[in-house]
RNA sequence: GCCGCUGUGGCUCAGAGGUAGAGCAAUUCACUCGUAAUGAAUAGGUCGUGAGUUCGAUUCUCACCAGCGGCUCCA
């Protein structure tokens, strides 16, 4: 038996899975190229050239296929070839991709295959005995994938699929699968109101409906309270700008592709061309450049709600994780060199203390993302500043005890990030948050401060957001709470149930009484009976739904129904009130 | 942007080359109800948009728009 929680072993399980697919694919359709088959975190893919994709048909004959092979139980055997056996082999097998993987194998490596019966695949391995023990298989979408990643090269046709040791394990993970699409917070967010969108508004720009906008405005209050209580300025700075302002950034050169820009760009040299935000930085640069500053005056703590454009690509917009418009809780800290790490700690701190208020900070990983040297033209800056600005976020985060991975590639094109990430309800990561650390555009915009000794000098910027864009973090907590936000977000806090119509004067008081106390609330006065008004708020995830009826009005209490808890008996009213405002107070997850 | 799938009343979904149905929701009426769906009646759709094929298209073809799953890119 397979020990599935052994994550090299999974590993070689899910390979070997893939060659079987592979192996089916070639013994149905002997015409098709071989591409790359890795394991994945969840299953396997393997990549093939051919003109048609695979259709959903087509999959399970392949499944079938898959399923011979196994029964087969074929034993793979090992072997290795030098370079130009290799190559030769792979040639006369009519596998170009094959052969430019061998051709790219650094000189020393060791080249080696596995073969199962008639088919063999280039492979570095491990892999399972046989393909007997692959037992429970399924393949589970097919989808265009570009050779090597790269949008210049040609598509092949990708088949992913998931393995198990038996067929419960398999039965489980489709379970899973399906409970995620119930949180997924497209699904779910939209049948519970929270948003929407409109062919005729566009992609990647929602509605935020009462509910959602209620949310987020609840975030953005709560962000906006303690961003001041740590010395932040609140700024409300322009939704555009002339090219000049991106011209100095770098925008203009570096991230014109992904601005929305009013007008002809090419006449941007003689005529004034608007452009959307894309990022809040060099606005409130220009707030900084106001004045000379001096030493006393650093760090300058810059924060603002702060609504964004982004002219992504039309295949790329997806529910509320990625938008053409979007607001983020974006700042800039302007400080002296000997400032920046504690300011560094600061932000990282805000963040964190952020994520664990709304609960989410379990679920998220720490990545360093640094440039790509291989691809200067993405950034601006030489191969000097940015190994000093990555040896500075280096020595910072030695000094954090942080656990993080590193991410060559993905820094912003002025500097390197730390990222914090997270995966939604299908495992697919995103960034939710970023603190950056920017020693270039400092100098591009002429800022400076006065030092002690009467000097001009470069300070150090930090970009950072608090609590990430709302969308996107609201977006997560759905998933997270499956749509039931704790009370202190939730857009409605508690629904006034009257039993029956003779009831509704007492329960419209009712709710006056709690409005009167700050807490959200509506009535459901229709004429309906009691089962189906808690069966509907409970569908819509109402944390309370507070039950009034003649017994409750002679006694001056409600009949309490907590979403999770059920029944909870008679509360006085005035108790129920400050029970409320506690949860609300204490911000109980 | 690329590959694929999808698009029928507010929602979930049937259906078929001869201009459409079900359940829930809505509205009205009756019931005045005690912890997850009261009953009856009524109304509601140029079948995503545009063009083509056809005597005729919502059904076939193409383009576009939007949603979904991937790839590339990214908060």
């Amino acid at each position: 038996m397979f020990d599935f929680s052994d994550a090299d072993l999974r590993r070689s399980y899910w390979h070997t899975s893939s060659h079987i697919l592979a192996h089916a694919v070639k013994r149905l359709y002997s015409d098709v190229k071989l591409g790359i088959g890795p394991a994945i975190e969840q299953g396997f893919y393997y990549d093939f050239d051919r003109n048609e994709p695979f259709s959903s048909d087509e999959l399970k004959d392949i499944e079938k296929e898959m399923k011979k092979i196994i029964k087969a139980k074929i034993p793979l055997e090992r072997f290795e070839l030098d370079r130009d056996a290799a190559r030769r082999y792979m040639m006369e097998r009519e596998e170009p991709y094959k052969v430019e993987l061998i051709d790219d194998l650094p000189a020393d490596a060791v080249i080696s295959f596995y073969r199962q019966d008639d088919f063999t695949d280039l492979c570095s391995g491990p892999h399972l005995e046989h393909t007997g023990q692959v037992k429970a298989v399924k393949l589970t979408q097919s989808a265009g994938a570009y050779w090597r990643g790269s949008e210049k090269n040609k598509m092949l046709q990708r088949i992913y699929g998931i393995s198990f040791p038996d067929k419960e394990q398999l039965k489980d993970w489709l379970e899973k699968q399906e409970e995620a699409r119930r949180r997924d917070h497209n699904k779910l967010g939209r049948e519970l109101g929270f948003f929407t969108t409109t062919e005729y508004i566009g992609q990647g720009l929602p509605i935020m409906l009462p509910k959602g906008a209620r949310v987020l405005q609840i975030l953005q209050r709560f962000v906006e309270d303690e961003e001041e209580k740590r010395g932040y300025l609140l700024t409300k700075t322009p939704l555009m700008a002339k090219s000049d302002l991106y011209k100095i950034s770098g925008h203009w050169q570096h991230y014109r592709d992904g601005m929305f820009i009013m007008g002809d760009p090419d006449k941007a040299d003689t005529e004034d061309v608007l452009a959307l935000r894309p990022m809040t930085c060099p606005f409130q640069f220009q707030a900084y450049l106001l004045k000379t500053r001096s030493y006393r005056d650093l760090p300058i703590r810059y924060n603002e709600t702060s609504t964004l454009f982004r002219n992504e690509s039309s295949g790329e917009m997806h529910g509320l994780i990625r938008l053409r418009q979007f607001t983020i809780s974006e700042g800039h800290i302007v400080c002296t060199p000997d400032q920046l790490e504690g300011e560094f700690r600061g932000s990282l701190d805000l963040a964190r203390f952020m994520l664990e208020t709304i609960g989410l900070h379990d679920d998220v990983s720490y990545r360093f993302s640094r440039w790509d040297p291989q691809n200067r033209d993405k950034y601006i800056g030489d191969p000097a500043q940015w190994d000093a600005a990555q040896s500075t976020m280096q020595g910072i985060l030695d000094h954090m005890e942080l656990e993080y991975t590193v991410a060559d590639g993905e820094a912003a094109f002025y500097g390197p990030k730390l990222d914090i990430q997270i995966r939604n309800v299908f495992g697919k990561e995103d960034t939710l948050i970023t603190v950056q650390i920017d020693f270039q555009l400092a100098d591009r915009f002429g800022m400076t401060y006065t030092d002690r000794n009467g000097e001009k000098q470069a300070p150090f910027i930090i970009h950072r957001t608090s609590i990430g864009c709302y969308e996107r973090t609201l977006a997560l907590l759905i998933e997270k709470y499956a749509g039931a936000l704790p009370l202190w977000m939730a857009p409605e806090q508690a629904r006034i149930l009257p039993i029956s119509e003779r009831h509704l004067d007492a329960a419209n008081q009712l709710a006056q009484q709690l409005r009167q106390a700050g807490l959200r609330v509506s009535v459901d006065g229709r004429d309906e009976k009691i089962g189906k008004k808690i069966r509907e708020a409970q569908m819509e995830k109402l944390q309370y739904m507070l039950i009034i009826g003649d017994q409750e009005i002679e006694a001056g209490t409600v009949a309490v129904r907590s979403r999770r808890d059920g029944d909870l008996g008679a509360v006085v009213i005035a108790d129920m009130i400050a029970r409320l405002q506690q949860e609300v107070a204490t911000r109980q997850l």
